[in-house]
DNA sequence: TATAATTTAGTACGATGTACTAATATTGTC
DNA sequence: GACAATATTAGTACATCGTACTAAATTATA
């Protein structure tokens, strides 16, 4: 493993651990047992860690969707998809958790809104395709409701998981959003589709 | 207006401007023009100037709710204390978003969990009068996911807010978002409560 | 007015993020 | 295999940060 995976593995661990902002960047150099040029060779500023980790969880995330994609659309397999996202967010915890604070600094150089726009045109794909194997039923009004929701839910969840909810672990807390997700989704849910949220209720 | 007072005034202002992370307690005290030193004997540490803003919010918070209370329940008059609600959130932005890296530091000091509590059983009266004067209509579960969608949105939405809708104003992310909370009680309004609704979709 | 308490300014200290230089490893080329 | 070029590492210096500390100034109290 490359000099530069070994550092973002570590960050992202102590970042998990106690935060972005207490965690210093010699602390990282010295539990990789590095020096902190070094560390400053591979990125100049920690942002760019944050970055490089934000990165990476994009890759995975659109891994999965990839995957999704791959097979027969159905209720199902996408509240499988949207349980794996929430493990790789709640991985990834430590670094979303910098992300508001930094918005001033990186926000030009990670346009989360380029990100967020490919993730909306993907929902209301997956939306349009459940409703014609007769999992969902639903007019275009709860159909950009349903997307703002979820759009605005897998970027919060993970906040309000960590304040309120830091004392679960992570199966417990997966659980508890999994259900909020699938309340929301009985909504628009048809007869056949109740029976899939089931598993998640 | 007392010196406290007026460092946290202008360290809100400062936060909502650039974040907490890039204020420094000198640039704090410059652009008030008294010394660190005087800054650090009101506040020791700058978490305690976090902690103090997020009190004065939650205790605006709290005069609102009291407010509604005094009147006569109604879908109209709730949704109306909503949009203040947001409105008192939106001048906090900047105490709001340094809130989760600090958790480590702050959250023994400033148990959220307890707020939280308080303002789920607030939703549950709320909800129940709501139903009694016909605007609402729902079952046990409706209710439950209701507290939770609510509590979950106030929570984070000026999260999103920030960094998906930075280059509009507080009128247009207000609206945005009160649209947002009009849609989900659309789920559950009788044909009284619809009219009220129009107001905001 | 004298004394105590509060508030202020000024400064010093350790820790932080980062820039910079020199040394060492690695790679590619003849 | 020798040598030049590049990439990686270590070590250190610097400005800035949050904060602690002391002494002066102000305000309140008797």
């Amino acid at each position: 493993m490359s000099t530069r995976e070994r550092i973002l593995d570590k960050a992202l661990d102590l970042f998990n651990q106690s935060g972005m902002y207490k965690t210093g960047v010699r602390e990282i150099a010295r539990s990789l047992e590095i020096s902190p040029g070094n560390l400053s060779y591979h990125f100049a500023r920690k942002e760019d860690l944050l970055i490089a980790l934000l990165e990476r969880y994009g890759e995975t995330n659109d891994a999965l969707y990839a995957a999704y994609f791959d097979g027969e659309p159905g209720l199902g397999r996408y509240l499988e998809l949207i349980s794996t996202l929430l493990e790789n967010a709640y991985s990834h915890r430590g670094a979303f958790l910098g992300l508001d604070e930094l918005r001033a600094v990186i926000g030009a150089e990670y346009d989360y809104r380029v990100v967020e726009e490919k993730r909306r045109s993907f929902l209301d794909h997956i939306l349009t395709k459940l409703e014609g194997v007769g999992d969902l039923n639903f007019d275009e009004m709860d159909k950009a409701f349903m997307i703002d929701f979820i759009a605005f839910f897998q970027r919060c969840w993970i906040m309000e998981a960590m304040i309120s909810y830091a004392h679960l672990d992570k199966t417990q807390i997966i659980s508890r959003y999994m259900r909020f997700v699938a309340m929301q989704f009985a909504q628009i849910a048809t007869l056949k589709g109740q029976r899939v949220l089931g598993r998640w209720l």
